[in-house]
DNA sequence: CGCAGTCTTGAGACAGATCAACTCACGTGG
DNA sequence: CCACGTGAGTTGATCTGTCTCAAGACTGCG
């Protein structure tokens, strides 16, 4: 997509230029937009840090990322759980993936705080929220795209959330699997190849699984030959669109 | 807040101004807003009539909705379901509950639609988002504090969705009547009483459990002496606080 | 007062979690 | 280049929480 010539950096900037609404491109307002973005890299596993005290944006301009919830290590956890047995762990919630081009808000925190984590080597670049509306709410195109990018969101976010509500663990791998067909190589349907980004934790914790429960799920639609795996991490799905059928959409 | 002597309808729009950023509530802007916006009255149990082709934002002036997506009728769902046995009867999702002064964004049907349902008589006004948007966007206040609720709706979003993945049914249960706890008299501590809006199958739909494990964590709080319940929807909290723990926040 | 629908309560079934081995992929260092 | 070790992934046995199905009790309406 972008030229590979220039710096990393300023690549990442060209991305992010490509990513605004059209008439906004090339105009005074991505250039202040860009002034105030930060450039940062992070390599596999490591994490943007946190700022507790500004909301952020946060723009992927390559790799893939994952957003945590890291649960408070449960303050005062155990008072109630009178008879109960709760995990001491601080379980960790996955609220998303994100993928080049992806714009991810990341409020401050409030109850337990957000995390970028970066899956593999990621660049990307990071707005100040207040900073960015500043700027934006001059151009009438760029700040109604972020509304409705930051909408998008929303509503994924609501998919996701009858997801959790009524659907079995099957139904969630379908269509998890279906969902990365999409991101990863763009297929709907037919068959296709890709190599997961995320771990079988990852996975597990994005749906609200267990790992064994992840890991019995593959087992089974490999048994129906529905899909084939090639070490930890390479998927190939035989039948998409009967894969996206028994994700129940 | 507002007065009385006024009709409904010009009641609401003054309900509507009120929420607007206070530099706006005056102005010109805001009479082109409340000149499109329409206004709308609902008995208990009905539901606002579905508008596949646009986007939508509602204000609720006043009365309580419920947002609900109803899940298509599962076309096809049994060709995958070999084994399992699945309910026919098409699953509704409560996704959230809405009080007076919050602004709603409902968006255009795709995966089986998003319906706002009055649980008691409510008044409403409706805009299609796109002229809302047009008009809005000359006003930076305006359209941040838009922008401000639909992140606020997400984060709330997000917050719900982790419950959904990790908590058991009494934290889930416990949270919820601290929330409205919250909405409905304002109180976060000590004791407080308050009338549910709602039945329990919208609680069970919105928490993604059954009516009947509604009824029994109910039953659980009231034999610990944390709620006292009267009639159908009266609710007494003993101790809020430690309601709250409960909940897990 | 009586009916209809909501809520409660109980007994049993089942999906998924948990606990515990075991296997394998993949990067490391000899 | 291959042996090795570590951590990821798989698989199995059991256990628990929640759903299901089925009565029954209550609320609140006509």
């Amino acid at each position: 997509m972008a030229s590979a010539a220039l710096t990393p950096e300023l690549d990442s900037m060209a991305l992010f230029r490509a990513a605004l609404p059209e008439c906004a491109r090339d105009a005074v307002i991505a250039d202040r937009l860009c002034a105030i973005g930060q450039y940062r890299r992070l390599a596999a596993g490591d994490a943007l840090p946190g700022n507790p005290r500004e909301d952020r944006l946060v723009f992927i301009a390559s790799g893939v990322t994952k957003l945590v919830a890291q649960l408070p290590p449960a303050p005062g956890d155990d008072a109630q759980n009178a008879g109960h047995k709760t995990k001491v762990l601080c379980k960790n919630q996955v609220l998303a993936f994100h993928f080049p081009g992806d714009i991810v808000s990341v409020l401050r925190k409030e109850d337990g705080d957000l995390r970028i984590v970066a899956l593999k080597d990621t660049q990307l670049i990071v707005f100040f929220a207040d900073q960015f509306l500043d700027i934006a709410q001059d151009n009438p195109a760029v700040i109604r795209s972020t509304l409705a990018s930051s909408i998008q969101a929303l509503h994924a976010s609501r998919t996701r959330m009858m997801q959790l509500g009524h659907k079995s663990a099957g139904h969630r791998i379908a269509e998890f699997l279906t969902s990365m067909a999409q991101r990863l190589c763009g297929c709907t349907k037919g068959r296709c190849e890709f190599v997961l980004p995320m771990s079988r934790r990852d996975i597990a914790d994005s749906l609200g699984l267990t790992i064994e429960t992840v890991s019995r799920q593959f087992a089974e639609l490999r048994e129906i030959g529905l899909i084939e795996t090639q070490g930890r991490s390479i998927v190939r799905v035989n039948q998409l669109d009967t894969l996206a059928r028994r994700g129940g959409v």
